[in-house]
DNA sequence: ACGTTGATTAGATACCTGTCAACCTAGAGG
DNA sequence: CCTCTAGGTTGACAGGTATCTAATCAACGT
């Protein structure tokens, strides 16, 4: 997507599938918080965290940046840059078909960043 | 904690205990979004959130500053900055006691979050 | 009262980020 | 080939942030 050039440093998050013992169980070692923490930090935004719930939301299982765009009080471009980087932080994905640019969720690092917050309940209560 | 003149101005996130259907269970209105992002924000620091780790992790509940600090290649005031950062962004608690001050975790948001993020098998596999 | 140690605050500085206006690119359709 | 439209990229600017040093504050021992 967009320019084929460099091939933009996505977070390689699909590395460890399985993955993630919660925050709360072991300390989070430094490497794993250097590649985690750009996604929640994309995710630190009001406006990129309501395109990632419209995204992750869209019946379809993706959705047109048309249909992105009129929701905000914000400018194109200022929205393909809140895109693009939820793009590089590998929450989306986008994929061009014809004059439109689809954007679609990718559920596994949604799926580890949720397990990196869960609380064990059995856990936290012996304590 | 800290200086007892402002009440710092603190997330209120305990406003609204059960909570929370998934970001991608339907579009997360701008008014919640604008109250959790800052969350993610704040976790969106490799220091914060190895932070974050060692004080939800921590044993007994709680952890002295005096541990949290020598572990990072950093000065006292900057863990004390992203300390407040974490403070502030209603992640965890702070308590002096004696020459120490004690960080907490507050589970409850912690909950929260990982809600937003959690992906309900059911509903995705619907697709 | 004084000095020591732990932690936060204040101020300075270099860097990063959100936003916009202007421009560019890719397809679609003549 | 030309033009229109949807998105993206660039460059600029204001404001925010991570980090440091220096100063301050708080509690403990002497």
């Amino acid at each position: 997507m967009s320019n084929q050039q460099a091939p933009i440093p996505l977070v390689d998050l699909d590395a460890d599938p399985s993955c993630c013992p919660s925050l709360a169980q072991r300390r989070v070692p430094a490497e794993t918080a250097a590649v985690l923490a750009p996604a929640f930090k994309a995710l630190g935004d009001p406006v990129r965290l309501q395109l990632m719930s419209m995204i992750a939301s869209a019946e379809a299982g993706e959705v047109c940046v048309c249909d992105l765009t009129p929701a905000f009080d914000l400018t194109g471009p200022t929205i393909s840059h809140h895109l693009r980087t939820l793009r590089e932080a590998g929450l989306v994905d986008a994929e061009r078909r014809g004059t439109w640019v689809y954007y679609r969720p990718r559920p596994q690092i949604l799926r580890q960043l949720a397990g990196l917050l869960s609380i064990d309940p059995a856990a936290a209560a012996q304590r």
